[in-house]
Parts: C-alpha cells; sequence; structure tokens
DNA sequence: ACAAAAGTGTTTCTAGTACACCCATGC
DNA sequence: GCATGGGTGTACTAGAAACACTTTTGT
C-alpha cells in the first residue's frame, strides 16, 4: 500500500572549510527548484542498504563512498505531497579530496552549521570558494541532513570516522581543519594527533609533505591504521571494574 | 507494494536481575509456537512513532512505557516468508517495578545475555524465579532484541536512561542491581552514586527505605531528576577549548 | 556485642587540556 | 637572521575507580 524509498545524506568536507551534501535539483513540482537528496524506490529483491548503495551508484562512484550508515524512518504521513512515502535515511561520507563527475543537476551544497550553542560565533572567515548554501530543501530533506550531520558529528568524537572524510594520507593541521569543519568549534592540531595516537587510529607513512610558499618544516603525513567504522571510546563511564589502565586487548 | 510494520522489544529487568523483553506465543505458522515481538501494520495516516505506541496500548498500558525510541529498519527481502514487510523497530523500556496485565498469550522472557567479551563469566547466581529464556525467536525479531538490549546498554553510559527502568524511587543499590542486569557486569554502588550525583541525575527524597530481616542500616531513597531523556556524557573528548572545569551552565 | 547493609572520605589513576618550547624550512 | 608552520615535552585538571573506614540498623 504505502512506497519506501531510501535516501542518503553524503556529506563531504569542503575545501573551504564547510560541510558539504550531495543533493540535486528538482525541476518538477512539487517543491520545483528546491535540492533533494539522492535515492529513490526500494526495489522487490533488495534491503535498505544494498539499495542505497545501488540509488548512489548513479549519481557517485559507489567505491568514494568511504561509509555508509543508517539515520532512521522518516514517516509522517504529509512528509511528501501525494501518495504515502516511507523513507529510510542514510548517512554517506566521502572522503575530502576526492571529488567525484557527477549529473548536471547534482551539486555539493553547504550545510548551514549547527546554531552554536552558549558558545560565541566562531571568527568570521574569509570566504573564498564556497558551495552555495542548501537554501531550498524538498519536503523533508532538511531534517535528514541535519540529522547526518549531528550524528557525524557525535560520531567523530567517541569512533574513528574520521577515516572516512579524511583523504587516504594526511597532515595533522590538514586533518585538524576537517575536524574544525565538522565539529563546527576549534581543535587543537597538538592535542587531536595526541588523542588519535593514544587510540591507535593514527600511524605515520614515513612521507613529509613540502612546505607551503611562506615556508616552514614540512609536515609528516600519517593514514587511520583501520578504514571500518570501530568505535573507540565506549563506556566512557561505568566501564567494567579492572579494566583501570588496560590498553585494548590484540 | 510492499507493506511496513513497527515492532517493539519492550525491555525491563526482571526481579531476578535479567533483562526481559515483552513478546506473544505464535499459535499459526509459520514460526508457531516461537516467541514474537508486539507490533502491527502501519496505519495510513499515522508515522511509526504513533503506529508503535498504538500497538503497545493493545498490549500493554502506554502510560507504563517510560521510553520509546527508533531502533533502525529491517528491510532484508526474506526476513518474514510470503510478503514483502519492512520493518521499522523501537526500544521500549518499562520500569522494573511496574508488573502490567498482559494479553494470555503474550508473557516476559529473559534476553539471553550477551557473550561476554574477554572478562571472565560472571558468578553463577543462585537461579529464582526467571522468566524463560526466548528460546525461539519469531522471524529476524531475535536480532531486534539484540539491538534493543545492545542500545540499552549503551545509553545507560552516557544519558540519564536509568530513569526508564528504575522504579519512581529506589535505594542506591536497588539502582546497582538494575544496572548490574542491564550492563552484564559489576558495578560498585559507591561510584554509581557519585557518577550520577555528580551529574546531577538523582536526588534524595529525603525518605529512608527499611532494611531487611538481616538488619543494616536503613537505606535512603532517591529519585531521577529528570525523566526524559537527556544526553549526559557527550563528546567525551575534542570538546570545546575553554570548557575545562566548567559545570553545567544553568 | 556482633553481623549486616549503607554511606563517606581519601587515594590513585588516566585521559585530556593547555602551554611553553624546540625543529625544519623558505626568504 | 627571522618569519612561518610543524612537532614535542611537560604541567595541570577532572572524572572515575578502588578501598578503607564510619554509620545505623537487627539479632
Amino acid at each position: 500500500m504505502s512506497g519506501h524509498e531510501v535516501l542518503a545524506a553524503v556529506l563531504r568536507i569542503g575545501d573551504s572549510g564547510d560541510v558539504e551534501v550531495l543533493a540535486w535539483q528538482r525541476a518538477r513540482d512539487p517543491d520545483r527548484g528546491c535540492w533533494a537528496l539522492p535515492g529513490g524506490r526500494l526495489g522487490d529483491d533488495e534491503d535498505v542498504e544494498t539499495s542505497v548503495l545501488r540509488q548512489l551508484a548513479e549519481k557517485v562512484d559507489v567505491r568514494e563512498v568511504a561509509h555508509v550508515e543508517q539515520l532512521g524512518v522518516f514517516s509522517e504521513p504529509g512528509r511528501v505531497p501525494g501518495t504515502r512515502l516511507i523513507a529510510t535515511a542514510f548517512l554517506g561520507l566521502v572522503p575530502s579530496d576526492v571529488d567525484p563527475a557527477v549529473p548536471a543537476d547534482t551539486a555539493w551544497r553547504t550545510v548551514s552549521p549547527p546554531p552554536a550553542e552558549g558558545a560565541p560565533a566562531p571568527d568570521v572567515l574569509p570566504t573564498p570558494v564556497r558551495a552555495p548554501a542548501l537554501a531550498c530543501a524538498a519536503f523533508d530533506h532538511g531534517t535528514i541532513v541535519a540529522a547526518a550531520r549531528d550524528r557525524l558529528r557525535a560520531k567523530l568524537s567517541y569512533t574513528n570516522l574520521g577515516f572516512a572524510i579524511a583523504p587516504r594520507e594526511f597532515t595533522i593541521s590538514a586533518l585538524r581543519d576537517l575536524y574544525v569543519a565538522a565539529l563546527g568549534h576549534p581543535v587543537s592540531a597538538t592535542n587531536l594527533q595526541r588523542v588519535l595516537t593514544r587510540r591507535a587510529l593514527l600511524e605515520p607513512t614515513g612521507a613529509v609533505a613540502p612546505p607551503g610558499p611562506s615556508g616552514g618544516r614540512p609536515a609528516a603525513l600519517f593514514r587511520f591504521t583501520d578504514r571500518t567504522l570501530r568505535v573507540t571510546d565506549a563506556f566512557a563511564v561505568l566501564k567494567p571494574p579492572g579494566e583501570h589502565g588496560r590498553g585494548p586487548v590484540p
């Protein structure tokens, strides 16, 4: 009776230091001109995870999507006008260095940052070539994008999810910039390196990046040791007794 | 084309110190005799959240369910034989002191504990009147119950979710027993009290509980200050700078 | 008096933060 | 030399775990 669709909020950290989402512009009513998330009807012989990967393959090369996970179900009866359509929403992440070819109606749009809670507004940056904001989101896709952005922000803190937004190899300060964009607050490169190193998420490649035009010490290159999601900081509290200073069991 | 159902894994900590799930025994094939989660078809004019509360009202008094949240979508094409049926699964929690009237085919069944990871098996308890194990779960409901149990366990550590499994008023050691059952590992009453008090989740009622038959100091009664979900320990790491020793802003 | 259960005080540990300082490069 | 960016060493802090000890009851 009711149809089922899958929708993907694919996020990437843009060069300008913004979170961007992959969206396509609707050419027809309803919500003509507004931006919609890629997705489509669930097929008869696929589950939602398979379906979202299939749908994404039509927009971007799926090999470029480093991580996909379910966000939840959006099922308000009137969420799309006309028919009843239930959506399973996904978060997808693409490393910042890949710029996949996308169809003509599709583009990376800047996700508006969440309201800074309590903290004063961050310094105004000299606006470089940033993607245009997601001014008009079709249907309830704005809610889905916000959920995706929040999920990314939360998981960066207690998992190794950084691997999905970072290039294969990177300098610590480049990684810091990605974290700043995704978290929305300043991050110290010094401490970021220490936290990720202590958790054994990062390893040096041995190579170094050449310094910029104004000099400076060449930065060492790092990579994530693991490229699948791992929870690294679960049970911050009330953890099993006797696990005080134990490192991770090998 | 494809139907949509909602399913609720309603959990409770039983008197015997086990996690129990509300289930009903199927009288017909397929999976006759196995235990299934309460739920049913999504109505045309309701979203999944509304629907699951409606479905639960047929099994238990919804006022007794202290917390409900979405777990995810289960959509494998063959998850139920015959037709295509997509399920949105929910976690529900009922305080340990309520024992709602349930239909004849419905009962609380013990959820098998998760495999103890690394830690040695907990002490063998003298088995009291524990609910029978969920030996045969219908369809993919076993997976859903496991997801519910894991979700509860994780959220107990970084939210105030304890309010949903505890009675209105309780002693610290009673609360400790609930946490032990849900977490699956020993918890110190001393430290539990301190952690929850420091986070301002607990407040004394002023009353005390009478000691048991063998004496002992009467225990003070406490309650949760809040009875809606609140994240208390987010961003354990990489939190915004300058928030070092700041308490919660009033 | 003694056992049992509850609760407090105090120490120790660890992860994270802050910050001063040293290193390597371009000009 | 000196400005610039990268990296290390080290002190400080807070939250939590561990454990000894005190308090309040029943027998």
